[in-house]
Order: C-alpha cells, then sequence, then structure tokens
DNA sequence: TAGTGGTCTAGACCACTAG
DNA sequence: TAGTGGTCTAGACCACTAG
C-alpha cells in the first residue's frame, strides 16, 4: 500500500490508464481539476504528473494540458560490461600485448585523428576453464603523457581505460551488436574453425565535447554469451 | 544558456561533479546550503537535486544529505522493434503460417502453460530486395475467444500481437541477444548455406502479473542486421 | 539535540492556447 | 478572456541520523 498521497494518485491514475479510462492520445483531467477530484495541493499533484511522466505514461503541453502517451514497447535498457558478461565463468584474463601504432584508415575515420596521432591497441582474451571465449581489441589515440601499465589494462573495462584523459561523468558510448563467422586474428586467438558464430560487440567511446576516445571490439564464441536486455517501460513509477 | 533557475543549478553542479569538485561517494551541500549559496528557495534546489539523480549523478539518504554517485558506464538504451531494424531495407514481408498446435516441453516451460492449453505459432519471413533476410517465429497461448486475423498478424510487432489480451501498457518484455551458426528450420527458410553466422533476438513477454503472454525468437542473418545501444547516463539532464 | 532529506500546503506570476 | 501547465516563494511538520 503506497503511503504517500502522491504515490496513491499515481497508483490511481496509471489503473485509469490501463483499463482505458484515460485512453491514449487523450487529455486526462487538469492540474486543478485533479486538485479537486483528489483534495490535495497543487505541488502534490505535481509531483504524481512528474512521476507519470518519467514513467512514460503521459507528457504535458503547456497552455493544452496532459496527454496519456501512446505505449512504447521499443526501449530495453541494456546492462553491458565486458567484464561483467562473463562474470561466474571468465577464469583468467591474458593481455596479448600492448602496441603503439601507425593508424590505418580505419582507425583514422573511426578516432577522428590526423595520420600523424599514434594509437595504443589492446589485445586481451577471456578464458572460461581453460577455453578462451572472448577475444577483445581496444584503439586509444596515444598520449605520450599517460602511462601505459599493463596491470592496469589488464583487468580494465573501457570506460576505465579512457578515463584516464575522460572524466567517467561525461563519457558517451555507442554500442554496435552483431554476429559474424569467425575469421582472421579473432579466429586464431579463439582456436575455433572457421566460420564459427561470433556475437560481436562494438564500442564506440565519446568525450564531452563528442570527440572519439576509444573504439574497439569484443568478439564472444556464440554458444558463451547472450546479451540480455529487459524493457524500460514504466520502469521507474513501478520502483518508485 | 540556461533560461531557469533550476537549470542553472543543475548545470552549476553537474560541472563541479565532473572537474572532481565534489567527488564520488562524497556528499555534496545540504539542501539549505545550497539555497543560501544560490540564493534560492528549498524547492527549486529540491527540483534541481532531483534532475541530477534522475540523471544519475546524485542520490539522497534521508537524514544525512546527498552523495555524488560513483560513475557507471554499464547502462545502455537499446531501441528494438522487429519492424523498426529492418526499416529502410525491408521489402516484403511473408507469412509463412499460422497453426495452432499442442504445447511442446519447451513452451510448456517458456510460457508457464499446462498440456492442455494449445498454441498459436507464427512464421513469417522478412525480404530485402528479394532475399529473404530475417526469420520471425512466435508463440501465444491460443484463445478461442481472440479471432486470428492473417493480415493483422503479418505487419504486428510481438507487443502488438499479444495487445489483444493484455494492455500494452503493462507489458514487460526480456530480450535475449546471442549469435548462432544457421540450422534446421531457420536455415531452410533463409536460404543460407548450413553454419552461416546469425544474429538470435528471443523476446519473451509478460503480462501485469508476470504471467508469459508470448515467447518467441527473430533470426537475422549476420551481415543484414545490427542492433544499435547507446550509454543511457545522464541522457535525462542533458535533454533538460 | 541539531541537522538532514521527504512530504505537503497556499499562493503568486508567467507564457502559452484556444475559442 | 478563461484555462492550462511551468516556475518560484515562504513556511510547516515529519522521521531519521549522528554526535
Amino acid at each position: 500500500m503506497a503511503s504517500t498521497i502522491y504515490e496513491r494518485i499515481v497508483e490511481d491514475i496509471r489503473q485509469k490508464i490501463n483499463k482505458g479510462i484515460y485512453a491514449p492520445g487523450e487529455m486526462i483531467p487538469s492540474e486543478n481539476s485533479l486538485c479537486r477530484e483528489y483534495g490535495a495541493s497543487r505541488i502534490t499533484i505535481r509531483k504524481s504528473l512528474a512521476l507519470l511522466a518519467e514513467g512514460g505514461f503521459i507528457y504535458s503541453v503547456p497552455g493544452k494540458g496532459s496527454f496519456v502517451r501512446k505505449p512504447n514497447n521499443d526501449f530495453h535498457i541494456l546492462h553491458f560490461n565486458e567484464m561483467d558478461i562473463i562474470k561466474g565463468h571468465v577464469d583468467k584474463i591474458v593481455l596479448l600485448g600492448v602496441k603503439i601504432i601507425v593508424p590505418t584508415g580505419e582507425l583514422i575515420r573511426q578516432l577522428k585523428i590526423n595520420k600523424n596521432q599514434k594509437v595504443v591497441v589492446i589485445r586481451r582474451l577471456f578464458y572460461s576453464k581453460k577455453d578462451p571465449f572472448a577475444y577483445d581489441v581496444k584503439y586509444l589515440p596515444y598520449d605520450k603523457c599517460k602511462p601505459i601499465v599493463e596491470e592496469v589494462i589488464q583487468y580494465a573495462t573501457f570506460p576505465e581505460l579512457v578515463s584516464l584523459s575522460t572524466p567517467l561523468f561525461s563519457l558517451r558510448k555507442e554500442l554496435t551488436i552483431g554476429a559474424e563467422n569467425a575469421q582472421g586474428e579473432e579466429q586464431k586467438a579463439l582456436k575455433v574453425e572457421k566460420g564459427h558464430s561470433l556475437l560481436v560487440v562494438e564500442q564506440k567511446l565519446f568525450s564531452d565535447e563528442d570527440k572519439p576516445v576509444g573504439w574497439g571490439k569484443i568478439y564472444y564464441r556464440g554458444e558463451y554469451c547472450h546479451l540480455r536486455a529487459v524493457s524500460s517501460f514504466n520502469e521507474r513509477v513501478v520502483k518508485a
């Protein structure tokens, strides 16, 4: 049972939306009407409406009113972290190598750097028992002032690696998830036959000013790894 | 430039967090201190803090104070919709068939039904130009009262299919994303060689009471389809 | 006991909408 | 012009925390 006035109001309106009493696209009563209906102050009503808006149930249009949002079940929360995904069955991480290289065309494009900007390449292999099951390659613009400490690199997530130059709070990340048949360096590293199905997660990190600060791919043996996501609809209101 | 008082306060505190003036785990000044510091009322300060909390920057502990959250770059927003993903290059959807079957063991487990509960199976094939590139199978508990209209089924998303029995607002969805080598019915339907890498998205839908109301898998030819996700950190505050 | 965040009220002014 | 949501204020009481 909700213990506050605004929680009771949220629950009541949420149920009216669910039952279709307030239908998608339609206007719900004005704040002043709701004040009278629930015998609450406008601030309390507004607190309830703010929660409903956060939960994706309604939206407000100044000068007009609050409207029921059309349900959108497309949004999902994906919890991804190259260390976590394998939690429970990662036994060993091997740092295959750290190199400083002249950027390839692909790297110049991805990291938006010029030819003279050297790049750090980090290659790692994740093991479950004795089998390698994930091969990870990351590229970072090389900065002479930033020391490369192998012990740190070995166990770091991508955001942690770039955090030396960019505060974690302002980091933006883009993931691209796909499936590929194993070939080239990843096939050799993972010791799978050619064509083995791999789940590939490409990560691209941006600084506060939207400058790329890291790019990389991680290749998981398909049978070892799945990503899980849950629809985010009304997530927040349910929590409240 | 922020036009309201609370937006200016949010921006100021956000920068202090970014610069490390307010460090992760540490307490920020109390609401009353902030009232004095910014010359604003407590409600305005609280509005700012609420936005910062929504954005994941801080959290509050009653009786103690507000604290800077440790950065978490693991959360991502994934926009998934079996129709949208292929937007731009889907030319045809073929409804391969709609059948009513006695549930297999797997279906009994997934949908938490008993042996006597029949199940509707829907199979579709998505084409780009002349090539099939996605094979979709969905299972729904069969309900005699709900008519099966083929024209509706052909173009519906999974939530739309179950919306006949469950309001869309209360729907919860779980996705499991993986990579598999093509085999069996999906290999035949997609007309790819055996072992071809497929991106597989499993969808499971739950009603308000957490009862499974749909289960299915969609198999994408790896070279045709990628899922994109972006880190959700401070998404909301940036918008504001 | 002093201080903290959480809840709630009454009241004011604003820009905007729509008849 | 009447009504709407957005912003902001001053003030009150509460349960909880920590010395």
